[in-house]
RNA sequence: GGGGCUGUAGUUCAACUGGUUAGAGCACCGGCCUGUCACGCCGGAAGUUGCGAGUUCGACUCUCGUCAGUCCCGCCA
């Protein structure tokens, strides 16, 4: 190329007037009025307008005549200002422009299959193939440098904070404890598979085992399971972990980490430290173990009242251990019929098996279960719920975890139709004192709510063996918005305490140690209290652009069906290789 | 594994209750235009209605299957 760019276009302001400058990137959109030719040039940094005035050489006039968009061009010119009637207040640079001297077309452009400057054009499949033109767009363009700013940001605090950047394995060890692994087969050892990490936890607890006391990496995690708006196949944590710290240490630290990165990224204050419920009063107030607590609108304890009703519902469920939940819809009485099947339907989507309503309007309790509700239960339903004329009550009846659930999914839709949810507003809290065990719901037996290396609370260890799903662990999310953008615990560190765990979660002492004896066997040397947390980036990133999908801020996702559309990938391979590998399939390659 | 929604020029959408030659904006090609910035004006080209089967005199439209995208449940230690 001959004219070799000097500024970017995010350089150039009124204060370069009368500056010669030399510029390269890519045509935005043009303008060709005959004897006037408006080009917009853009690059990383910004917009700005090249004017082609008809007394310029023949050779440069008749290539410009057919510039298309996103062409790729280089221009030299001066800078000068606009004409007073013609700045253009929509783009910073709307007070000047650059008059052409000189130009060459560096390469050429081809239609695309959408249009860069709307990025409505398009579905989101086909902009996936074309992914490096969708990254053009300014929407994807500030997403990747938000991230990349959030990114530097935590670098940055870790960094100052003692943290130290650890590379761990991305070939691993299988353990298919939680979710399923990503294989990866090795020629060099026929018959054997490497897993991609779900996430580094063993080695960094090993690291905190080595001494090296405070780590962090921001690190790819792979699971093999099925995609979500939120989830992709493979993604980034901010992983860290610390020695000689407990839950308060970390959440300290790691509180302030995200303080900082919100004042860094968009300026948003995140006051500290941030509140904390537990597990239960989350689910009991607010139907998640992520709750969004931007916006009131808690579910009520309403089982005095349902036992004082006539609703054989409400009993048979008590009878069977169920529990009775409300939820007060302010100024919702109105609500339709249609409306309510509406909310039923989505509550049926999380395993509620009905939903029970009732109206609280001038002339009393009215509609749905209204009939089996005598004076006394109406009184015990307005002091639980403080439920306002005009109101609707949703009731719930079902095992503890459903009810709250279901009914936390419809505060969740409800608070989103209501507008209860302000766009620009951020509250984080701390999620603690989670079970340490829960159900499997198909085998029954327990699996780790967390993971294995979590530790019991110091009081419940007892009770480890002898009543399990009553032991809570030493374990605690964050929830921003509704989202779970981390978790973490303080770990076991002793080998015999490691043991009980496994041993209640039904791994036998020889799979135990077959499956993780270089743990176990670290613990012997010498391994201080620790503890840590991981975060999730792109979610994090997703909350601070404001986005809904996590593909609008991963510069290469993947569909739902976990596919790329634009390399192809997973793809059929060559016999020659999988011979290489010693595999041969079970079925035809696709 | 299950459920919802969507699929029509390059692209975004339209096409009545199943009925003539499937239309329009943007993009593209040609022409005109010296202050536009979503420039404007005139003209042109552009379609296996995702794919396959069925119902019908007749299917973009109805039915079944299939593929893809997306959202949700399950799943995600």
């Amino acid at each position: 190329m001959r004219l070799k760019r000097d500024h970017n276009c995010g350089d150039l302001s009124k204060a370069t007037v009368g500056k010669e400058v030399r510029i390269n990137g890519w045509i935005n959109t043009r303008r060709d009025l005959g004897g006037i030719f408006f080009v917009d040039v853009r690059d990383r940094y910004g917009l700005i307008q090249v004017r082609f005035n008809n007394d310029l050489p023949s050779e440069i006039l008749d290539v410009v005549k057919h510039l298309n968009n996103e062409d790729v061009i280089a221009v030299a010119g001066t800078i000068v200002e606009r004409p007073a009637d013609s700045v253009n207040k929509k783009i910073t640079s709307g007070e000047i422009e650059i008059e052409a001297r000189d130009f060459e077309l560096l390469n050429k452009a081809i239609p695309t299959p959408f249009e860069i400057t709307k990025r409505e054009t398009g579905s989101e499949d086909l902009r996936l193939k074309y992914r490096y033109l969708d990254l053009r767009t300014e929407t994807l363009k500030r997403n990747m440098h938000m991230r990349h700013k959030a990114s530097q940001a935590v670098r940055r605090f870790l960094n100052d904070n003692n943290f130290m950047e650890v590379e761990t394995p991305i070939l691993m060890k299988s353990t298919p404890e939680g979710a399923r692994d990503f294989l990866v087969p090795s020629r060099v050892n026929p018959g054997k598979f490497y897993a991609l990490p779900q996430s580094p936890q063993t080695y960094k607890q090993l690291l905190m085992v080595a001494g090296y006391d405070r780590y962090f990496q921001i690190v790819r995690c792979f699971r093999d399971e099925d995609l979500r708006a939120d989830r992709q196949p493979e993604f980034t944590q901010i992983d860290c972990e610390m020695s000689f710290v407990d839950e308060a240490d970390v959440r300290v630290i790691m509180e302030d980490m995200i303080s900082t990165v919100f004042k860094e990224t968009i300026g948003v204050d995140i006051p500290t430290p941030l509140p904390i419920v537990s597990f239960d009063e989350a689910m009991e107030r607010y139907g998640s173990d992520k709750p969004d607590i931007r916006f009131d609108l808690e579910i009520k304890n309403v089982e005095a009242f349902a036992k004082a009703t006539e609703f054989s519902v409400f009993h048979s469920a008590l009878d069977n251990g169920g529990v009775i939940r409300a939820l007060p819809v302010p100024d919702a009485a109105v609500f339709s019929r249609k409306k309510i099947d509406e909310l039923t339907n989505h509550a049926k989507k999380y395993g509620a098996k009905g939903l029970a309503f009732v109206k609280n309007t001038e002339e009393g309790l009215q509609g749905g279960i209204a009939k089996f509700i005598n004076e006394d239960a109406a009184k015990l339903l307005l002091d639980a719920t403080d439920a306002k004329v005009g109101d609707l009550i949703l009731f719930m009846a079902d095992e503890w975890e459903t009810a709250l659930t279901a009914l936390g999914a419809l505060r969740t839709l409800l608070a989103n139709e209501f507008g209860l949810v302000k766009k620009d507003e951020y509250k984080a809290v701390w999620v603690v004192d989670f079970p340490l065990f829960e159900k499997d719901s198909e085998s029954g037996r327990l699996v780790a709510r967390h993971h294995p290396f979590t530790s019991p609370k110091i009081e419940d260890i007892d009770k480890l063996e002898s009543d399990p799903m009553s032991v809570k662990a030493r374990a605690y999310d964050m929830a921003l918005n509704g989202y779970e953008i981390g978790g973490g615990s303080i770990r076991i560190y002793q080998k015999d305490l490691q043991q009980r765990m496994f041993k209640a979660l039904g791994i036998g002492k020889e799979e135990a140690q077959e499956k993780f004896g270089f743990l176990l066997d670290a613990f012997e040397y010498g391994a201080p209290p620790h503890g840590g947390i991981a975060f999730g980036l792109d979610r994090l990133i997703m909350v601070l652009t404001g986005e809904s999908s996590i593909r609008d801020v991963i510069a290469f996702p993947k569909t739902t069906t976990a596919q790329s559309p634009m390399d192809g990938s997973p793809s059929g391979v060559d016999t020659k290789q999988l011979d290489d590998l010693h595999i041969q399939l079970k079925v035809d390659k696709g």
